[in-house]
DNA sequence: TTATTCATGTAATTTGTTACATGATTCT
DNA sequence: AGAATCATGTAACAAATTACATGAATAA
């Protein structure tokens, strides 16, 4: 009866801030917690739709502006499950990281190329890196230290990279 | 023709540095990209075969101790098509980083509780972090610096996790 | 008026893992 | 003798994305 996937579980976390449609939930996870888990529209309505059917969420149907919406309420059944849940172990983390596969390989390049390559590498990270920081305003007025936390996270990892990447370039060099 | 996934090229990738059996490319793997990319059996077979029909790599069938083998040999094609992709852009880095999702939820706990479940995630992470220095030499015996750095890298970032959640701990407390 | 955003949802496809089946060899 | 490792492979299943379909409201 408890949610058994992460992204089950994160929708019922979205829905412990306020009650809220499929729409604004998959909002909310893509300028949040797109970066360290991700769900697309084909994974949270059939989700949505379970979680009702199992009694976690509440559906609230009404116009607004002439359009039509569903206000998911989370339960008190819904919320002890996601309580749960976020007690228990962790998932060890998982991750592609494709210029980490490539740079496994390198050694099929000559230097000339290694170099360009890694050049590339930096602009890609710094250019993501800045995005981050321009969407770190929106998510800040969440007054929530947490979620200040895991955006910080986001940002702290990128300048890992880009710095173990220019450590790296010096090496090359 | 070229190899389209990563995983494709990865395999390719592995028969770079000599033939190998599917086999021995699951164990190269796992001992290596894993960390950063990973593959099943389920994947590998199937790949190899494709791999074969596309001429990207060719099969010697022999018996080695009474054991039957398929030794898969990269072909010029398949080289080349595996230089295309080493050039390539690389995809973005995507992850799934189950404590961050929870930590983005963590106002939903006591403090005490905020503290042991972080202290818990900061056993995970030191463990892991040790099993990683435990395959080190094994593969260090590549010889190979690009091979070397990859490795570094995994290391790096649980260092990176670890003081990332200590400096977390201390602020809880 | 046209593009974008809001809003819901499904079907097809992709991608990949897990579990199973098989069988020989080697280590304890 | 029995467990672990070597070795190949498939079928069932799971998870998730992409693309599509629909349509209203709003911004340019």
């Amino acid at each position: 009866m408890a949610a058994n996937s992460t992204v089950e579980s994160i929708i019922l976390g979205c829905l412990t801030t306020h009650p809220m449609s499929g729409y604004e939930i998959k909002q909310l996870i893509s300028l949040s917690t797109s970066l360290f888990y991700n769900a697309s529209y084909g994974s949270i309505y059939p989700i949505l739709k379970k979680h009702e059917e199992s009694g976690l969420v509440s559906v609230e149907e009404l116009i607004e502006n002439g359009r039509f919406k569903k206000i998911y309420h989370l339960t008190e059944k819904g919320y002890s499950a996601f309580l749960t849940w976020l007690e228990e172990t962790p998932q060890p983390i998982t991750m592609r990281n494709d210029m980490l596969v490539r740079l496994f390989f390198f050694n099929n390049l000559t230097r000339e190329k290694q170099s360009d390559i890694t050049r590339m590498y930096l602009d890609h990270l710094r250019d993501f890196r800045q995005r981050l920081e321009n969407i770190a305003p929106a998510a800040a007025a969440y007054s929530d230290p947490y979620k200040e936390y895991t955006l910080r996270w986001g940002k702290d990892f990128y300048v890992f990279l880009i710095e173990w990447y220019e450590k790296l370039l010096s090496d090359l060099e």
